[in-house]
RNA sequence: GCCCUCGUAGCUCAGGGGAUAGAGCACAGGAUUCCUAAUCCUGGGGCCGUAGGUUCGAUUCCUACCGGGGGCACCA
């Protein structure tokens, strides 16, 4: 907001000076107003004069001093221009102006930080899309919380988000998961059984074995197909798998079966459709997709010569439904050993005619769970893997969110369960929800004592003067760009960071300043303040699906 | 071999075409008659992987190389 008004100021100095002659418009749109590291350098900045300098063949520093005196009186925004370093320009912003923020904040309660840059646009989020072959585990869990997070920052920015889960339940893996549960199912009825070479051997398993056994008694024992024991156990397992995502507080609008691709024949329409256009051919029994067309180093099977279509063929097919579907923008949250699928698809719905541009792919890196200093090993198909469902049980939701989204995707995350166990200082998520917990104490703390806010119009906010109030303002300020960033970045870890941040602020402020004191005046500007923090705390934390909690 | 990704403080990681690169942890020391000490304050700590290139300016962008991770199936 700030931004954009000195954004505009700048602008309309920049036009003057062009109608002077001071400069041609060249430089329109390519210079910036940037945050300076230091504060001695002001709020803002610009390289204005830079810019336009070196493409005029000027010097800076003379750009620069025609930009002030075109800038001249400095209006109610400005308090102090100056040209520094190299060229720059230099804004410091009035402290009426960060004061003025604190009262619209307030005003705006629960909804400051939300915006309508997405201007109801609708956007698919596709994530977690595991097959239902066991419990989550913590890599699910992780592109889970980012699913959701994204989801929730992309909903909180004026989009009209769909959470879907795409899954299969018909290829090898869920047949070999019927196999297992059989075998498991015989083996309770003390019948022989033969355990599948590369079967699931988790407990739960035998959980769902034992249903069987408990439901259907032993009339399964001579079933030929493996049909019914895989149906159970996918029931089952799905049941799990809602139950663990509903704890975190994930609920999805929609789960997308991968087979109705078939039933429908959208996936012999995929193949047609490629085929009219020349890039599709038939070699040793298979049928191939000319990738080669679509810059990749080799075609690819869509087809193998036993009639089965590879998951690119379904995928594709999938994304074409989205778009038929109407989404202006489909972002897809995958893990990174999924990444090779990505050209593949995409290929495929540029190929038919779609706009790849509006696939955004997240991949994230693997997350390593760290006990003792010492890396935990997991297998997924042996039984010593942790869920997410254990993690939750050791930790709980807001813990596990917390750590899921403190790194950015890119990243390989590192999840110190000592650390998440910590009901303490070294903890981050307590680090910040103490923050919140401490600013609603001292509310109460104000209403115990009879000492009111005041109404929000008669705020004496020009009272906050201090070096930690004007700080602590200008972070508030900035709340709401940095949730439109990152909500377009695909970024939930920019939310944690900044409330991290802005609770060491709070928390320095907090041990230097009283709010409630004798100065009656003074009192009531920092309750307002308090106000504020609390109102952001809660929004930022909400923002990422976590709980605010009043007291500690 | 090819593709993707990462390389920033002892550790885990932010940042990012600009002016003196940050946080947490760890380490050392200190703060509580007073709104929650799950808090705060002070201190040391860095050829931003290496070498080139683009630029007025590169830790940031480009290229190559080195190192870690992931992928390169008629598995998903």
């Amino acid at each position: 907001m700030i931004r954009e008004r000195l954004q505009e100021r700048l602008d309309r100095c920049f036009d003057q000076g062009v109608g002077k002659g001071f400069w041609s418009a060249a430089a329109a749109g390519r210079y910036a107003v940037e945050d300076p590291k230091q504060a001695a350098h002001g709020d803002f900045a610009t390289n204005l004069a830079m810019v336009v300098a070196g493409l005029e063949k000027q010097k800076p520093r003379e750009v620069a001093a025609h930009l002030l005196e075109l800038l001249g009186d400095h209006g109610d925004l400005i308090e102090k221009a100056e040209i520094a370093g190299p060229g720059f320009v230099n804004f410091f912003i009035r402290e009426t102006v960060w004061q003025s923020v604190l009262p619209e904040l307030c005003r705006q309660g629960p909804a400051y930080g939300r915006s309508d840059i997405g201007q109801g646009r609708k956007v698919l989020v596709e994530f977690v899309s595991a097959n239902p072959t066991g419990p989550l585990s913590v890599g699910h869990g992780r592109q889970a919380i980012l699913g959701d997070a994204i989801a929730r920052l992309l909903q909180h920015t004026g989009h009209t988000v769909t959470r879907e889960y795409y899954y299969n339940d018909a290829g090898r893996q869920m047949r070999v998961l019927g196999e297992s549960t059989r075998a498991r199912y015989l083996e309770i009825l003390g019948l022989p059984h033969q355990f599948p070479e590369d079967g699931y051997q988790g407990e739960y398993i035998n959980d769902i074995a034992r249903q069987l056994v408990k439901t259907r008694g032993d009339e399964l024992k001579d079933e030929p197909a493996v049909q019914p024991f895989k149906e159970a156990a996918e029931q089952a397992i799905f049941a799990d798998i809602n139950a663990t995502l509903a704890r975190l507080g994930i609920v999805f609008d929609n789960y997308f079966n991968e087979h109705t691709l078939y039933d429908n024949g959208k996936i012999d329409a995929v193949v047609a459709a490629l085929r009219d256009k020349g890039l599709v051919y038939e070699q040793d029994g298979a049928v191939w997709f000319r990738t080669t067309e679509f810059g990749m180093d080799k075609d690819r099977v869509i087809i193998k010569n036993t009639g089965e279509p590879t998951y690119r063929l379904p995928d594709i097919a999938y994304h074409l439904e989205k778009f038929r579907r109407g989404f202006d923008w489909m972002v897809n949250v995958f893990g990174s050993d999924h990444i090779a699928t990505v050209p593949d698809v995409l290929a495929g719905i540029k190929a038919l005619g779609c706009d790849d541009s509006k696939v955004t792919v997240v991949i994230h890196q693997f997350v390593t769970l760290m006990q003792g200093g010492k890396q935990v090993k997991m297998s997924t198909r042996k039984a010593n893997f942790v869920t997410v469902d254990e993690l939750l049980d050791e930790v709980g939701a807001d813990v596990v969110r917390f750590f899921f989204l403190m790194r950015r995707a890119e990243a390989p995350l590192e999840f110190d369960l000592e650390l998440a166990r910590q009901q303490s200082q070294e903890n981050p998520v307590y680090y910040v929800q103490y923050a919140h917990a401490r600013l609603c104490s001292v509310r109460q703390q104000a209403e115990a004592k009879g000492v009111l806010r005041g109404r929000l119009e008669e705020a004496p906010v020009a009272r906050l003067t201090t070096d930690e109030e004007i700080e602590l303002l200008k972070a508030l300020a900035s709340f709401p760009e940095l949730v439109s960033h990152a909500a377009l970045a695909l970024e939930p870890h920019r939310i944690i960071y900044f409330l991290q941040d802005l609770a060491g602020r709070f928390h320095g402020f907090y041990s230097r300043h009283r709010v409630i004191s004798d100065d009656h005046e003074l009192t009531q500007a920092r309750l307002w303040l308090v106000e504020g923090l609390r109102i952001v705390f809660r929004n930022g934390l909400v923002m990422m699906g976590m709980t605010a909690p009043e007291s500690m």
